[in-house]
DNA sequence: ATAATTGCAAACACTTTGCACCTGT
DNA sequence: ACAGGTGCAAAGTGTTTGCAATTAT
């Protein structure tokens, strides 16, 4: 969480726009288009390195994308009592909302998984995909008709 | 779940790979390598076709690997009473293992999750990557000497 | 016979790298 | 001044596609 080295006009656009779109996801290709349309045009590799370097920093989390084919990255948060690193986090397929699931039942969960299963869930780098109940509902409806 | 089509000798290779390495997720390479090691190169891109393919058909699961820079496959137990569409997976980081979270408390999160988060989980492709007890214990060793 | 599947080669998308130049402290 | 960051261009992965040849049914 240390936060060494420059703060340049890049890396204050990139975590600009991840602030911005905090509710969601998004991909580099994301950051890049956003940087873009937003008169802060920055290079592919500065994007990539910057992320990375966010993400080590702990400031931002990084997600594998449903389809396996790219890296999806959010703003921690790190609020006291309501760290990204101590919960799980869910993504609708088909909005993209995140959920944090942040509520009593987590520490329930991670403790069944510690001593049923032996295992230590990383909740930095995890996410569950699914559907909200909207988007549940719209594939429910279409289905229908 | 329907099995149409034709079953090549690729097709039964593919299968075969999957199948001898259950217990462990494998990328697409990871395919790819064992069946050249096996006398039965394939081409890159009917491994891929046929991975989709079974994916589709619901016989594979396909999770995003931690990295987020590829696709990991791994056979689908269907078994009545362990069909792993229903249950969440863990994958240790350290050794690659893959634990099936088949117990009750499953249905308790599920419930847990949809009632109070509004939010069904597909566990066909989401993953929770961590450490198992023997890779943490090993992590601590290090960090001590 | 014929519909599905394969191999090949080329294209694509995403990410990383080396290096000379620029910038924040 | 100088460590650290940036842009550029090139290379590396992982994956997909079109199409003619091959194979399972």
């Amino acid at each position: 969480m240390r936060s060494e080295g420059y703060m340049t006009s890049q890396r204050k656009a990139i975590i600009d726009c991840l602030s911005v779109n905090e509710s969601s996801t998004l991909t580099a290709s994301d950051v890049l288009r956003w940087l873009d349309c937003h008169d802060k045009k920055t290079d592919r590799a500065t994007v990539y390195r910057t992320l990375e370097r966010l993400v080590s920093e702990g400031l931002v989390l990084r997600f594998p994308s449903s389809d396996g084919h790219s890296s999806c990255f959010q703003l921690a948060c790190a609020d006291p009592g309501s760290d990204c690193h101590e919960h799980l986090h869910l993504k609708c397929s088909g909005c993209g909302k995140v959920i944090h699931l942040d509520c009593e039942f987590m520490s329930e969960l991670e403790h069944h998984i510690q001593s049923k299963h032996g295992f230590s869930m990383n909740f930095g780098n995890s996410i569950i995909y699914g559907l909200c109940d909207d988007c549940a509902r719209l594939a429910l409806k279409k289905k229908g008709s």
